[in-house]
DNA sequence: GACGAATATGCGTATATGGTTATTCTTGCA
DNA sequence: TGCAAGAATAACCATATACGCATATTCGTC
């Protein structure tokens, strides 16, 4: 089954999601359990506005899921499948690094 | 075991080559076999140019193995997980969609 | 309703990148 | 050597986007 290039465009987007440091490493820090866009802007290097967006992108991606809580928002990973495309990945890369330091997302 | 920033940037830059609907066109045709340049030309509705260039991409990143044969270049993929993640991802998009058009890399 | 904490958004800037066109490099062959 | 086919590169343009800074919005509490 051949995918058109909108549906190609779609795949592309949900990759695209996963195509910067930032985002993955929300995604990282959310892989133990949910947190708060003030914990997470606490374990990140980064402003709350850049986290902020970077949130709001990854949760339209249907990346994670958000939920109000006071006037706090919480945010979750909302499929095993991203972390296991992390793990892919990873693995890949140390597969192809072959000895220097093994990457475990 | 959490990742640095330059880890998570060559996590970043092995999706980021899968983040582009030309890229993944090419390696949808791939899927079926090794194919040469000019194959690849042919199916897809791009240039030769820039199919050189994304191809180049793809094989910078690992994701396409190249080998000359006579004046013509042939390109295949290099890695099963490829093809694993391309359908985790198609796999998520149709879950999400639900009911619509099933997308099938 | 006013204030403050938590989060989101607007705007400007710098950079990255996909695509086109033209050109160059490489290889096989007359 | 000269030529032609196949593939890669260069120069350029247009667009996208990550980030910082400032501001707006939302919600609970007084």
């Amino acid at each position: 089954m051949k995918l058109d290039l909108q549906q190609l465009d779609r795949v592309a987007s949900l990759f695209r999601a996963f195509a910067e440091s930032t985002r993955l490493a929300i995604i990282q820090e959310l892989k133990s359990g949910e947190l708060s866009v003030s914990e997470i802007v606490a374990r990140l290097s980064t402003s709350q506005a850049n986290t902020s967006k970077q949130l709001k992108i990854l949760h339209e991606a249907g990346i994670l899921t958000r939920r109000k809580q006071g006037t706090q928002v919480i945010y979750q990973v909302a499929d095993p499948m991203v972390l296991e495309l992390c793990a892919i990945v990873c693995d890949k890369l140390n597969r192809d690094a072959a000895k220097p330091a093994q990457i475990n997302f």
